[in-house]
RNA sequence: GGCCAGGUAGCUCAGCGGUAGAGCAGAGGACUGAAAAUCCUUGUGUCGGCGGUUCAAUCCCGUCCCUGGCCA
């Protein structure tokens, strides 16, 4: 089959196709190869990517890269800015159906699993963030306990209580939070839902990227290393005035880096020491994530040199053969 | 060479006459508007070697080895 063949295929069958797998797996390089040969556009699902000004220590794509292919979704809020994942799903979802508009592929990459999800499966509707109330639940978890809050949301909630462990502060408010707000009026009942991709009609082809996972952390601590011989410092240097918003500074390394410039208590090395565990947890994370959160990922078991060419012909594959058997 | 302090889980260290425990790392898991976040589960290791005292020694005594500090 001719490529030109398949992409009129997959636009045929409203197709959109997302790779996904943990940091340093090589999503984005394997995407843009992708993006080049069937005339894709890139979409991105990551929760940091969107911020401008912090390129080397996301791991963004290059200058040149973003360049090439057409990149949405990356470097367009301030890191002052705070996002969400229904933030993301709007703006996902309306980016891929401009692009389809334009006859090209829309290629969703990315590592932040609850963002993909969502995007495949939409998420309830249940009101953003209340900031008075959220606050109020915040102070209560300090002056009462978590506790107390677990116990507030049996009675509200028992069934919402009963996902969520009673230490788990962060989900208790964020619930609390929610019963609270419908309860005052300030958000309708969250019965509705923000349809994701499948309940779109789009079909959604998932390929995850697995390495053995030894290998990916060596390749990890690598990058660490490279991304401060690149001037990642600098980079940091550039945001050390403006305040990063709440989730802007979850960013691994950047918080630490920060610190190292303000108070040089410790080494460079014990801060990329610091920075390379930080990656580590993620990645393990993320692995368990997609491994247990998603049966509709097709797996590419990824190792070498030529890993994304190999990784490239196998998703071609795939994809041919679901175009003629008709998925 | 002398004196002192140490040698306990992969690492940092608690402990103490009845054969051990924390933090971190590692591993597994959860995940519905902060997700690169948040939370949960998981610790047998010649307690430096060898001798001795004791019913019993990681713990006391002797000795040897190793590490750090001070004095020569």
């Amino acid at each position: 089959m001719q490529t030109k063949q398949l992409t009129k295929a997959l636009m045929q069958k409203n197709a959109v196709i997302l790779i996904v797998g943990p940091t340093g797996s090589g999503k984005s390089d394997v995407a843009l190869r992708l993006a080049r040969k069937i005339n894709g556009e890139i979409v991105s699902c990551d929760s940091m990517q969107i911020y401008h000004g912090m390129n080397i220590g996301t791991a963004k794509p290059t200058a040149k890269e973003l360049r090439l292919v057409k990149h949405h979704l990356v470097s367009i809020f301030s890191p002052r800015t705070e996002y969400s994942v229904y933030r993301h799903l709007t703006l996902a979802l309306k980016v891929i159906k401009q692009i389809i508009r334009k006859k090209c592929i829309p290629i969703v990459v990315g590592g932040s699993g609850l963002y993909l999800k969502s995007l495949l499966d939409g998420l309830r509707k249940q009101g953003g963030k209340q900031k008075e109330i959220r606050g109020l639940l915040e102070q209560a978890v300090k002056s009462e306990g978590v506790g107390v809050l677990h116990n507030r949301l049996v009675l509200l909630n028992p069934k919402r209580a009963a996902q969520i462990h009673p230490h788990d502060a962060r989900r208790i408010v964020r619930a609390l939070e929610i019963e609270e707000s419908v309860a005052n009026g300030k958000c309708e009942a969250k019965d509705g839902f923000e349809a994701g991709l499948y309940a779109l009609g789009y079909n959604p082809q998932t390929f995850g990227l697995m390495w053995e996972r030894s290998v990916l952390y060596e390749r990890i601590e690598k990058r660490v290393d490279q991304m401060l011989e690149d001037g990642w410092l600098d980079e940091v240097k550039q945001l050390k005035d403006s305040k990063l918003s709440r989730t802007a500074s979850q960013a691994i390394g950047y918080c630490e880096l920060l610190e190292y410039l303000r108070e040089k208590k410790t080494s460079l090395e014990t801060v990329a020491a610091e920075i390379k565990k930080r990656t580590r947890h993620l990645v393990k994370k993320q692995m368990t994530w997609f491994r247990n959160q998603d049966a509709r990922i097709q797996w590419i078991e990824v190792s070498g040199k030529n890993f994304v060419s190999d990784c490239l012909n196998q998703i071609m594959c795939q994809l041919v053969s679901s175009s003629v058997v008709g998925v």
